[in-house]
DNA sequence: GCAAGATGCGCC
DNA sequence: AAAGGGCGCATCTTGC
């Protein structure tokens, strides 16, 4: 008879020999000469059993269907005791994550927290605790290893029970997508061995050179104040040591760029460099860090056959997005290489950045002064024998939003080929003529409209975004004063910012109106479930929930920076309470769909004979194919609109590349 | 000595 | 009344 089996185990860890799970992936983890599973617990909802590896009947699990909470740890673990002789091979009939279960069901992940939001009951994890740096069972009394064995029992019991009660709200398709992303990080990608070396070597000579250029890091003598740094522990990026740094100066300390914003933070910048070195030194050996500590981090991964495992969490995010794990997240490896001076410095000016890489693009090869160029991306290559296709939605959550609020005149310009970034300078931006230039003001302008304003910022914030998305400043021309009705006269700074921001609203009432714009819907909507939960129902048949909705009295900076009380309007998401508006619920809205459209693409791309999704990230899908697979064949299936969304412009763009790159 | 919080840096 | 959002990891400081 099937059965459903809730299997779980409990390993050998130690904080004190940095073996956890929490220092290394699970493959590593289990490769390890530490490796010991002492535990294996498993449940049929009638027995829960648990013992010694020795003592299990593995033959029990012989065509059933296994269920852990964190199958990536459980099932790699399996995996390496077939490897060691320690289980025999099993045929099963399935294998399913409960984690990935309830961060669909309830954005949770931990067992405990599931446990408690589901059935309101609280489970101890302090046996576990307590099996730090133990040895079983010689580190275990009597007593400790019976606690430690009716704690294990329970694990399974409980994964199971989720699975039994819960699954069928969790569809066909995401159980798929849960399993699928799983089965990619074990899979993992193949690296670029020899590149990787190299890049080790470099990234740690570059790393070297900048510390020198921190006066913190080099206090040999040459300091004429001669204060010294007793009573400072000198590390590269030590705040305390920037402060001090600034103080000697006589030059103000660099703003925080999260409150004051990155532009005041580039603004600082600007005005010291040129008399203080080591202010650019100091962004490059965090930059240069990172990439050396996870250049590190793939080496100490990497597999004898040369391919890296990775994690990659399905439903990370409460919209649904993936989000990355372990160490090395494969969704935001850096785009572009850092590039190694002849001096050995990171170069970071843009100009000469961009130089380069134009340099490159047509001639091959960067321009002399590159000594060297890191670029992540570049170690992840296709195994032996295969393509590698990247492919990516084209504009897809500015398309989504369209969608979502109604925009047909939008959506029948895009439907027919055209940029949608065209249809807001032609829509609501009395653009008339009969060819858009991509390279034209206009162009720019509208494209930083629709990807920037469509979720309610504000003109100080679009500064900023209107920036990173077109490269362009819109507060140039902007005059030094403005005078007000009344006569009095204000700093004229953001006025053509104000200006845009306002006509976006005007023009784009679908989303903007403030009686019939989604952002006022879903404001409303959300104001009207205080005391209870906003369910936001999203085309595909998922929901998002926005729990225990309160509104809260806030102390916020008002325009002068002065504390003032205002109102705010709160929800539990995942156990965390977070504040929202209709512009946040919209953005979060149009994340979930756009989500939802990739995902039914990486179902049909997996189900394709030839082709293997190496991983995805966001909206853009890293693939492995076999030769006859076509980037056309990849943007084909990436174009499907799916049924639950007709009408939905859907297209992507795909590349066949010899590494991953973009 | 560890955990939590703040901050910066990377991505879509 | 106004408010872009979603992530993860490394480093450092602070508080227990």
């Amino acid at each position: 008879m099937h059965k459903i089996i809730g299997f779980d185990t409990e390993t050998f860890f130690s904080r004190k020999l940095k073996y956890s799970v929490k220092t290394m992936i699970a493959e590593q983890y289990c490769k390890h000469e530490l490796f010991d599973p002492y535990i294996i617990s498993v449940s049929d909802g009638e027995t829960n059993w648990a013992g010694h590896r020795r003592d299990f009947n593995w033959n029990a699990l012989e065509g059933q269907t296994l269920i852990s909470h964190n199958r990536y740890f459980d099932n790699s673990v399996y995996n390496e005791m077939v490897v060691r002789g320690w289980a025999p091979r099993i045929n099963i009939a399935g294998w399913h994550c409960s984690a990935n279960l309830t961060a669909y069901l309830c954005n949770r992940r931990a067992l405990a927290h599931s446990i408690e939001y589901l059935y309101g009951i609280k489970l101890s994890k302090d046996p576990r605790e307590n099996s730090d740096n133990k040895r079983w069972p010689a580190d275990f009394s009597a007593e400790e290893q019976r606690k430690m064995l009716d704690y294990a029992r329970l694990d399974p019991f409980w994964c199971r029970k989720i699975w039994v009660d819960h699954s069928d709200k969790w569809p066909e398709k995401e159980k798929r997508l849960s399993n699928l992303t799983i089965d990619q990080g074990m899979r993992g990608v193949q690296i670029d061995t020899r590149l990787l070396d190299e890049y080790i070597c470099q990234s740690h000579e570059m790393k070297l050179a900048t510390e020198k250029l921190l006066p913190w890091m080099n206090d040999e003598g040459d300091d004429e104040e001669e204060i010294g740094w007793e009573g400072f522990k000198t590390k590269p990026t030590s705040t305390k040591c920037i402060a001090e740094q600034c103080r000697r100066s006589g030059i103000p300390c660099p703003p925080v760029k999260a409150h004051e914003g990155e532009e005041a933070y580039e603004e600082w910048e600007n005005e010291y460099r040129r008399n203080h070195p080591w202010i650019v030194s100091l962004s490059s050996w965090r930059s240069v860090n990172k990439l050396y500590k996870s250049f590190l981090t793939v080496k100490a991964r990497l597999r004898s056959d040369g391919t890296m495992p990775f994690g990659l969490k399905y439903f990370g995010a409460h919209t649904g997005r993936w989000s990355g794990d372990a160490k090395i997240n494969m969704q935001n490896m850096r785009k572009e290489p850092v590039l190694c001076t002849v001096g050995g410095f990171m170069e970071s000016n843009q100009k000469n950045i961009e130089e380069a890489m134009r340099h490159k693009e047509s001639t091959g090869k960067f321009p002399e002064w590159v000594k060297y160029a890191l670029d992540f991306r570049a170690l992840v290559i296709p195994r032996p024998g295969k393509k590698m296709i990247v492919s990516d939605l084209a504009q897809i959550e500015p398309r989504s939003l369209a969608w979502l609020v109604g925009d047909h005149q939008t959506l029948d310009f895009v439907r027919a080929g055209k940029s949608i970034y065209e249809a807001e300078a032609r829509f609501s931006m009395g653009f008339k003529e009969d060819k858009l230039d991509k390279k034209s003001t206009i162009y720019a302008e509208a494209k930083a409209r629709r990807l920037a304003l469509g979720y309610g910022a504000g003109w100080l914030k679009f500064i900023t975004m209107a920036h990173q998305y077109t490269g362009m400043d819109i507060t140039e021309g902007d005059p030094e004063f403005e005078f007000l009705p009344d006569g009095s006269k204000v700093s004229g700074y953001g006025k053509r910012s104000r200006e845009i921001v306002a006509a976006y609203r005007e023009q784009n009432p679908l989303i903007a109106d403030k009686e019939k714009g989604i952002w006022a819907a879903l404001e409303l909507a959300f104001k009207r479930s205080i005391g209870s939960d906003l369910k936001v129902v999203l085309p595909s048949g998922r929901v998002l929930r926005y729990e225990k909705v309160k509104c809260e009295r806030k102390l916020k900076p008002d325009k002068d920076g002065k504390p003032r009380l205002s109102a705010v309007f709160t929800c539990d998401i995942g156990g965390r309470r977070f504040e929202s508006y209709g512009g946040k619920l919209t953005e979060n809205l149009v994340q979930a769909f756009a989500r939802d459209v990739f995902a039914d693409h990486i179902l049909i791309l997996n189900d394709t004979p030839g082709i293997s999704v190496l991983f995805t990230s966001h909206d853009e899908a890293i693939l492995e194919v076999d030769e006859h697979i076509t980037k056309h064949d990849v943007e084909n299936i990436m174009s499907v609109c799916p049924e639950w969304c007709a009408g939905l412009p859907v297209a992507a763009e795909a590349k066949e590349v010899s590494h991953y790159l973009k």
